[in-house]
DNA sequence: GTATAGGGGGAAAACGTTTTCCTTTCAAGC
DNA sequence: GCTTGAAAGGAAAACGTTTTCCCCCTATAC
């Protein structure tokens, strides 16, 4: 069962044992024969916590996904999971309600060591959770979301440059009058926000405040923020949904209303999830790297494990826009 | 920073700071101050992995999902985690392949003692993981999946009295040629197939074996089967997708094919996922409970863990079928 | 022939807890 | 006043590894 046992059946040390499972020391090949043997014959598997205990390293990392995790998070996984798998980790998924963000969890996960690392994905943090994290020397990353005053490293695109981008691109291609609809309780939110505003100013166009929406990043705020609007009366040429997730919804509840997308309004999405191509019509959307976020903080947390270091430099990536059917030129 | 650093600060006894973190013996009032005081102060929190080897018990438990996730295990996963988090367990997700499900997964989470028990829920499992399971003593629960000559409790629904009831709906509502779209590979999508050729016989009609597509269980699977349903010219009423993902991808195909739905065509789906209620039109489908089979999987394996027992009675829970609106009686 | 280096291997410490087994103290019962 | 038992706490074993020291042997260099 043991170590001990296939030492004895090896007649080595266990010692020996352990150099000839980690390969940590040369052993003579008559010797490394007789203990691989025995430890088929055993049928042993090292116990990991005991090897955790001295080794200092758990092989696992976590990751704190929102509690209701959208596809966008699903994606984003697997690009964690495709680097964590290659390097022999775990993943211990924590999924944190955004409404009672307990630091508790994040205490047992780093301050008990159960992973070496974390990925932060999602957008609320508490207060004592920041402090907690300063204190702590466990690396952290932040992956596709910004947390004010966490000196950790962030991989993200640039929000205020994409969502300037779509806003801009709907602006130039005849929609006078675009909704906004975020959820600006998240600072990706209102960063967003603030790129929609800048194109409207910069390319000379008022600002209605009536049409920006804060909601959820679910579908089902998406179709609440489109009702609501519709109930307004208000004209408007476009929708731009600062989520995949939104613009279904939103391309739901104008169907229900029998308004005709990109027809009557166009509707422009955020993320680029694969769901989107199956909408109907399909979504066009301001798409990012979701899996490559996954990848890239993945791989920045597993070097900041091996160095022992804490910080690092951030990774912007790039947007861009994937035009597939929501959106018409006026 | 360890207990030693408490107890001595304290002035007691490892001991009796073990005692007073986990309330196992009786301590006075004074000492128990004392302690806590001491714990604050040096900021501790028990290291996890030592706590584990004593008591061989990880607090972790294990979930084995298909590396191409569909949106129902992440439905599944929201059970399983509610469920977790009031334990105070964590969860290591693993993606399977299904292409090449490797043993070593398994192997490397049970045999070395990462989780103190596992939630199967991807279809395929290769022979040698199989037997590799039955030698081992850790619990082990089947969610949503149907693996032979695995003596583990199961949670499903009856998949095939599920497929049973959809095709006599649509028989019976006037849909004489009835497609059904199943992933023959997994013994699920065989089982549904069979429910669904036993509602033709019972009901006197004749089945069509070139109406029986063979596609993956996601959208793209859905899209791809209805393409090949279509170009084959064949008179069809309605497509029952055994997924509502496929169900999604045939909405899309149908349409760029502009097929009516449902008024040329309907489409039944199955599962009943989220998404399901923002298609256009939404989706009618054979809706089982994914989330309660999360939550009574995992109730059933901490019961296991906690019994040390290994076997349990299966759980059989029931289907029904929603109505929404991609399908029509005729 | 002798010092030296290095390959091969073992004994035991160390990792940080829980738990078992004692010891001491004090109160209750007689 | 003596016995008994429970309450409170300590010392040390145990969990299963890795790793540090150490020793022995042999080959090489001089």
């Amino acid at each position: 069962m043991g170590i001990r046992e296939v030492a004895h059946r090896a007649n080595v040390s266990i010692a020996t044992v352990s150099r000839v499972i980690n390969g940590t020391k040369a052993v003579s090949e008559a010797v490394e024969k007789r203990v691989r043997e025995a430890i088929d014959i055993e049928g042993y598997t090292p116990n990991h916590a005991a090897k955790t205990m001295v080794k200092k390293l758990t092989g696992t990392v976590g990751i704190m996904v929102p509690k209701l995790s959208y596809s966008f998070h699903q994606t984003m996984l697997r690009g964690v999971e495709s680097v964590l798998s290659e390097a022999e980790n775990n993943l211990i998924v924590v999924s944190v309600s955004d409404q009672e963000p307990d630091e508790l969890q994040y205490v047992k996960l780093l301050a008990e060591n159960k992973v070496d690392g974390l990925i932060i994905a999602h957008e609320i943090l508490h207060e004592s959770v920041v402090s907690h994290l300063k204190r702590l020397q466990t690396p952290v990353v932040l992956a596709s979301v910004t947390i004010p005053h966490i000196d950790r490293p962030r991989i993200t695109i640039d929000d205020y440059a994409a969502a300037y981008d779509g806003t801009y691109y709907l602006l130039t291609s005849g929609h006078a009058r675009v909704a906004l609809i975020a959820d600006l309780s998240s600072h990706t939110g209102r960063l967003r926000e603030e790129g929609y505003s800048h194109a409207h100013r910069v390319n000379g166009y008022h600002i209605d405040s009536t049409l920006i929406i804060n909601s959820y990043f679910s579908m089902q705020g998406g179709y609440d923020a489109v009702k609501s609007l519709l109930a307004s009366k208000k004209q408007i040429d476009a929708i731009f949904c600062t989520s995949d997730e939104m613009g279904i919804g939103a391309l739901k509840c104008l169907q229900d209303a029998q308004v005709k997308v990109p027809d009557e309004i166009s509707v422009l999405g955020m993320d680029g999830i694969e769901l989107g191509k199956f909408t109907i019509p399909a979504l066009t959307s301001v798409v990012q790297p979701i899996q490559e976020i996954g990848v890239i903080a993945t791989q920045k947390l597993l070097r900041l494990i091996g160095e022992k270091r804490t910080i690092s430099e951030d990774t912007l990536l790039s947007h861009k826009i994937v035009e597939r059917g929501s959106v018409r030129s006026r």
